[in-house]
DNA sequence: TCTAAACGAAACGCAGCGTTTCATAATGTG
DNA sequence: CACATTATGAAACGCTGCGTTTCGTTTAGA
């Protein structure tokens, strides 16, 4: 496999041509679009490189896969959201709030679909699953965790609360319903998972 | 599309040669081997076809898709244990037990890797979902929902536990540890998890 | 002017899907 | 037995899309 300098890398001035940048936004917004439209399932290279008027050469001299653009495209959408997280009312309303946001973006066609569409290829493409974790999961963790930890500075939650397994208790049943069972992401069932979580930790 | 006389249909008589029943149990069995070898990206009709030393055409006859392929092979594993649901040793240990015996398929070859690849399928194609749902899924959330509410009859949990989020709460994040952070699934997080939903239901 | 890299266009080989066609085999019924 | 009916196998087909290669052109710095 040949050296390739990928889109996220900071490119330090090398000589020949340099890349016009509009070109690879011009590919990042058609993958949105197409992701938006028709899924990981309608996501091909030709379909971006005809959409975005690049060559195909072009694309894959940045992104290695259909896999590795697609998680560029992710990564671009949460990038608009920066998640500031408050911890104004208390740690129920927080973690609502902000778990609320979440939902909010997996609920929308674009940032569903990509995750939906990342998530079996994680477990093949373990590069991919590596930028998949630190660059996208661990945020919400972190925020998570964060929230769960001022919570018990507080005194809202117990001293000896675990942490890890909070974390999986309120992220992990969102996941299930995005990905397994179905159900409706709403705002009715974060609240009641975020109670079930303070009755536990309280 | 013609109507076709899908594998799990009973057979009423119909005129004309029958088909020989090894036939579908071949298909299955090299669709095992290759799922648990290569999973579901390196599982291919043809590749089933010519380790199963049928006609690709004869397999289509019976399944509509590689997807529908995947799900019979998983529905099939799932028949060999039916998990009988014991309730020796109060609800805890109950569910230890069966979330244990559940995170034991999950970790083997072949049931997490048919799960995994089947999982970005669900959002896509809608019968594989319902039959998925229906015949594997609906299992599991039965089986946890009955735990649950023998603790409640037997008074170790509260009467007025939130029985739909305790059942999120015990198998989504074993999902999530299985799709998404890619956490392991030991018995220990399982007894973490059930001491948690333990805490929180009593 | 020279060199290095970016870009576009076109073609390639390959895999695999799902289909079609045709010949042959096995079963029931008249 | 002849017949209709279905199953099976073998082979080929058209198609999509991946990822690569080749080559000519363009744009920058030295």
């Amino acid at each position: 496999m040949k050296a390739r300098r990928l889109f996220h890398e900071s490119h330090r001035p090398s000589p020949g041509r340099p890349r016009r940048s509009s070109t690879g936004h011009a590919i990042l917004k058609a993958t949105r679009e197409i992701l938006g439209r028709s899924g990981v399932h309608g996501l091909t290279i030709e379909g971006v490189a005809a959409r975005s008027g690049v060559a195909k050469t072009t694309i894959y001299r940045r992104w290695r896969s259909k896999e590795d653009l697609a998680l560029a495209a992710l990564l671009e959408v949460i990038q608009e959201d920066p998640q500031p997280v408050r911890h104004t009312g208390g740690t129920r309303t927080a973690l609502s709030t902000y778990l609320g946001r979440l939902i909010d973006n997996l609920n929308s066609r674009l940032y569903g679909r990509i995750v939906r569409g990342l998530i079996s290829d994680l477990g093949v493409d373990l590069e991919l699953a590596r930028g998949f974790r630190e660059r996208v999961l661990a945020r919400r963790v972190a925020a998570v965790r964060e929230l769960l930890q001022r919570g018990i500075e507080r005194g809202e939650l117990r001293r000896d609360l675990d942490l890890g397994i909070a974390v999986d208790l309120l992220l992990g049943p969102i996941y299930y319903r995005l990905l397994i069972s179905g159900e409706p992401l709403s705002s009715a069932f974060i609240d009641r998972l975020v109670a079930a979580v303070m009755a536990y930790g309280g």
